[in-house]
DNA sequence: CCAGTCAACACGCGCC
DNA sequence: GGCGCGTGTTGACTGG
């Protein structure tokens, strides 16, 4: 697989991903043209050629070759009859544009142009199997993150369930069997605040008592040395 | 370019 | 074995 991850570098550089694009008028066909042979682990070498000759003898049974889609065949002239025919790329193909869909999932026109040169294709097919690759991976994503919220749905509704029950039994342990009434301290005593004339609680009328003696001490402190009304 | 759709093809399955 | 059917995949098209 390291060969692939050279090649995959190569093959990006080749594309002009890293600025360089090929100009149009050079017909050339880009340096790495070879590269997708490379790209194959040998293992898969024959394999894919196996698989290539089922294609091939699956297709010339239909009168259609497939390996090479955008090649004008001399009966291209019924292409009418097979418009909507569907031309499979071959894995080598489909590996080379999987490999530079990991790299980049959208190209400028220069880079689908050098790809197509590079895989036998032609620019639109390129551009149609882009613009198919990026829409399912979004299919697939939505579908990943549809799953992910649908798990964290459930795990909220049952937790939102079990606080419903705690919720339930603490009010039961509070409440109890006795009679609904609000349980006041036995030694409740209420004071009146001299100042506001308001009820207060025990610890609150013994704050205002301090602050009752504080305040009288001040005025009388005040008056006898004739700052009153400071 | 994207979303939606069509259509060809591959594949698995059950049935005869 | 092969036939029909349902389903999934994927290349191609269309309209916005």
């Amino acid at each position: 697989m390291e060969d692939d991850e050279a090649c995959i570098t190569n093959l990006s550089l080749g594309l002009g991903m890293g600025g360089h694009v090929p100009k149009k008028n050079n017909k050339q066909k880009v340096p790495c043209l070879d590269l997708t042979f490379q790209l194959c682990p040998k293992g898969e070498q024959e394999e894919e050629e196996e698989a290539i000759d089922v294609d091939q003898q699956h297709d010339m049974s239909k009168g259609l070759c497939l390996k090479h889609p955008n090649e004008e065949s001399p009966d291209s002239n019924n292409s009418n009859n097979a418009s909507r025919k569907k031309l499979k790329l071959t894995k080598e193909q489909s590996a080379t544009l999987e490999d530079i869909f990991k790299l980049h999932t959208t190209l400028n026109p220069a880079q689908k142009q050098a790809l197509a040169e590079q895989l036998n294709l032609k620019h639109r097919q390129v551009e149609v199997w882009f613009q198919n690759r990026r829409a399912r991976t979004k299919l697939k994503q939505t579908e990943v993150d549809c799953d992910f919220l649908k798990k964290c749905c459930e795990k909220l509704t049952d937790e939102n369930l079990r606080l419903k029950k705690e919720l339930q039994e603490l009010r039961a342990q509070k409440i109890g069997p006795t009679p609904l009434y609000i349980q006041l301290p036995k030694a409740t005593t209420l004071t009146i605040c001299s100042s506001c004339e308001k009820l207060l609680k025990p610890n609150e009328g013994k704050k205002a008592a301090i602050s009752d003696v504080v305040r009288n001490s001040s005025h009388k402190l005040k008056s006898s040395i004739g700052l009153e009304g400071i």
